[in-house]
DNA sequence: GGAATGAACAGTTTATAAAACGCTCACTCT
DNA sequence: AGAGTGAGCGTTTTATAAACTGTTCATTCC
């Protein structure tokens, strides 16, 4: 799956394709111009990927492996306490998705088009999202931050309250500043859930609220 | 504003065109069509409505009148506690929008095209809820069940937060009953979060939290 | 014989001409 | 004199033909 298992061929079309996704939109690049960008015929993309829309695919999949290791990071951090963590996966997670859809129309239009094509691709990253939310989760569990009955089920219910920060459509209507103020709000907000829940898992007798700030 | 403030005529317009709206949606509807319906010229709709799409947001405006009173019905209901009426307004609002998108594609293009001329009848639309929203909270509070500091700030934040459940273009993903379900969740991280800021202000110190069920 | 080609095919996009549309206004009707 | 008309204006939408694009495969190349 990652971008070092493909042929050297197959790179250097992914490459010139990608260039020209992020240049002219997916839907004004063709095929016989990448395939003039690699020196070869149009026939011969296709021993390397079997369509257009699957050398997107592996464009959007190339970003999501970077945009999750970035996410991953986060998650791996040391020093940083599980609330922490929590509020900067979704500040950066918005970050992210600001910078590849508001800077960069042509990315959005990228993406229009494959997911309504391949809605798998949305579901997968969303899934990979969620695994790292469900594992702070975890770790906040165990390390007493955090009361969460079940890390996956509770990690999309903050998927769904996220959503506002990274559906595409949005963008245009807030800056980024507003908008990264009003995520920090419903950060707070989450943060204070949670609080209640480990309250309450404790006994709800104690003054002091283990891994409170 | 209001539907009575209209001219015989006016209503009568505004009722073809609404039935044709909803039938054949706004981009197939003309004003010939409509000036038929009523008997008239075209040339007379004009006396009584700026343009088609300023009757396409009176159209709207009725839509909203009737979801606003169903929505400030929630609110004023006597024998509810503040928390129950934030869960049904939630629920009712949701409820409301995936009747009228997912089961009417047509109000949903009506939708689309206004809010893309007149962006500003979204806006309208969001403060008149956040009003209501706001107006429960601060009940809420007046009665011990919440601790909000601004309300309408807070309103806001709690929209941002439902947004996933409010939004066109999602509704096709998932089916209501899982959508309801997970806007339960949400509901019950709001809640929580509400108890322990509620806990919060009574000090921290007492294990009985007024209006906790 | 695996790698690469490019003409050919069906489907889509684009260009453009024709039809229809939203809207105005000089006018008629009552 | 206020209500209503409808031909006419500029623009948008629609219909259709031409050009182009994604994809295949019989063939060529090394």
């Amino acid at each position: 799956m990652p971008l070092e298992q493909l042929d050297e061929t197959a790179k250097q079309i992914l490459s010139a394709a990608s260039r020209r996704f992020l240049h002219y939109g997916y839907g004004k690049t063709t095929m016989s111009e990448v395939a003039q960008d690699c020196n070869m015929s149009t026939g011969n993309l296709y021993r390397y990927f079997p369509s257009k829309l699957d050398i997107a695919e592996k464009f959007v999949a190339v970003l999501r492996l970077e945009h999750i290791e970035r996410l991953r990071g986060i998650m791996e951090a040391k020093g940083k306490s599980p609330k922490e963590k929590l509020r900067e996966f979704f500040l950066t997670k918005f970050r992210l998705a600001y910078e590849r859809f508001h800077d960069r129309p042509k990315a959005f239009e990228l993406s229009q088009t494959l997911l309504a094509e391949r809605p798998k691709v949305a579901l997968e990253w969303e899934n990979a999202e969620a695994q790292i939310l469900a594992e702070i989760l975890s770790h906040g569990e165990a390390e007493g931050s955090f009361t969460v009955g079940n890390p996956h089920e509770t990690a999309r219910i903050l998927q769904d309250i996220a959503f506002r920060f990274t559906s595409p459509a949005v963008f245009h209507e807030g800056e980024a500043d507003i908008l990264t103020k009003e995520l920090n709000g419903v950060l707070d907000l989450v943060l204070d859930a949670f609080a209640w829940r480990n309250y309450q898992r404790a006994g709800g007798h104690r003054r002091g609220v283990p891994g409170e700030l």
